[in-house]
DNA sequence: GTCTATACACCGATAGAC
DNA sequence: GTCTATCGGTGTATAGAC
């Protein structure tokens, strides 16, 4: 095989990782399988890793950190809280949908590493909660609103809920329940925000919302 | 080792199996590891059972069937919506926390049937839902309000929620936070209830809310 | 640096004595 | 029915030629 520096040889290897992990699951992640999908030999692995759990360090660290599990919409302005969190959640969904058996990947690294990476887990669930927050104090100054219930929490279960729907999609993969569910959990949470409705579909032009 | 009666031996196995999961996790519930745990020799398990997979394939029927995500309070009189939902979704966290490990290996199996068994996952899953909803049918009745969307997406965003929030306190078992969480989340869903108040404590006479 | 060949541990499963 | 001993396969990791 050509040469290459180490560095690119381990990425090549934690992506070739990931597509296997993708494809048949973590537990058949095996250093032989990598090796095979890279196009290389098993002892090239470990010329670019320590071992097998040094490169499944690197795969928690480098793709749950790429991660992002709550995106807002590119437009925020002219749209109730309800609708900001329906097409936030949505587009999560679709992330998801289109490509599942990468996010079931990312479910089985986050349980392994609640198993065996305690602290990485922590620190990548810390992370998500942030992100969520910050999407959703931007959701509610766009839209006049104040959140009733402290936005860490707030954002505590916006990422549950995330959790829990791509759990529903990945068993059921049914688009319309998901759906369904999806603008429940949106109306659900804008209801924890004061004082601007949390609803209707059909927004009249309210320019900057509903009061203060 | 004493005679016993193949079935009685299958149920042994089946325990020490999710004695092993819950305490190393599912990729270390070997079969060695499995008869170790039950005080029996390989060769007993292969006359208890065909093949590994048989005996994992029991442990998802009997383990995962005997799982009841949403409890509703005993009492269910003189109580808001939201009170009820807190209710009932602290006493699974409750659970939860009485016995983590345990919950944890239920967590794995469920991915683990994702991936090999879909079609018990998915049966697992609608039996969660069944039985959300009539909790849910319960709750409503007896508080005299009435869900503003399917109770069957209702009872969907609620097993969602319960998913996401075990996976919350697996990570960071942090009590408060999972308990400002739990009420986060009743008082979100008692949102999609109407007319009753979904909330405050102190809830005056509000007809209807915002509404739709 | 990259290869082939192999060491060594552990897996699921079975043969055959008792 | 229950045991000990062992088979064939696969896992991670390494030795040593090139």
């Amino acid at each position: 095989m050509a040469r290459m520096p180490v560095e690119v040889r381990r990425t090549a290897l934690i992506e070739a990782a990931l597509r296997v992990a993708a494809s048949r699951g973590l537990h058949e992640t095996t250093t032989r399988a990598i090796v095979a999908e890279a196009g290389m030999t098993l002892a090239s692995f470990h010329y670019a890793f320590e071992s097998r759990d040094e490169l499944i360090d690197r795969l928690i660290l480098d793709v749950l950190a790429g991660e992002e599990k709550t995106v807002l919409p590119d437009e925020l302005e002219g749209r109730t809280l309800t609708e900001l969190l329906t097409d936030g959640l949505h587009g999560y969904i679709e992330h998801l949908r289109a490509d599942p058996a990468r996010e079931q990947a990312m479910l089985e690294l986050t349980q392994y590493a609640l198993r065996t990476r305690l602290p990485m887990a922590k620190e990548q669930y810390a992370q998500y909660t942030r992100l969520a927050a910050v999407s959703l104090a931007l959701a509610s100054q766009h839209t006049g609103t104040r959140w009733i219930v402290p936005l860490p929490t707030v954002a505590q279960l916006l990422v549950a809920v995330t959790d829990g729907l791509t759990l529903n999609w990945l068993v059921n993969r049914d688009d319309e329940a998901i759906d369904s569910a999806v603008r429940a959990a949106a109306r659900a949470i804008a209801a924890l925000a004061s004082p601007a409705s949390p609803a209707s579909p059909a927004s009249p032009a309210s320019p900057a919302g509903a009061s203060h």
